[in-house]
DNA sequence: ATAATGACTGAAT
DNA sequence: AATTCAGCCATTA
């Protein structure tokens, strides 16, 4: 097991429609500062990665992806096709599409 | 073992 | 609301 592969284990479980942040899996792996360490795991994904990986973005509420803005572009189209939504400053509202992962369940 | 590198954050300006 | 910044951490060289 690597920390990587428990990153991975949470962001498969984010549903559809939700979102989440860096900081939040962290937290959820008993590791509040790793917030940084999670993105650098969710960089080593291939392309071809079935993870959900564009669920997952900053605490502020935006993309938070590298690259070039085609790739940020890209992350904001597959959420908005699950239909979350971006407010005018590109912000994701927490109160609506954040994910409250629940015990027990998904 | 050391140092550099960011898909991070919260606080301060 | 927009920037800047120091602290944090797994990876990688």
């Amino acid at each position: 097991m690597s920390f990587s592969d428990d990153v991975y284990r949470i962001v498969r479980r984010c549903p559809k429609g939700k979102v989440t942040s860096y900081g939040a899996i962290a937290a959820m792996l008993g590791k509040p500062r790793a917030a940084r360490a999670v993105g650098t795991a969710l960089r080593e994904l291939p392309d071809d990665s079935r993870l959900p990986w564009w669920r997952v973005i900053s605490s502020s509420g935006v993309i938070s992806i590298s690259g070039t803005v085609n790739a940020k572009a890209y992350q904001r189209a597959l959420l908005e096709r699950e239909g979350v939504r971006f407010d005018r400053a590109g912000k994701v509202d927490w109160e609506k599409f954040g994910w409250k992962a629940r015990r027990g369940e998904d």
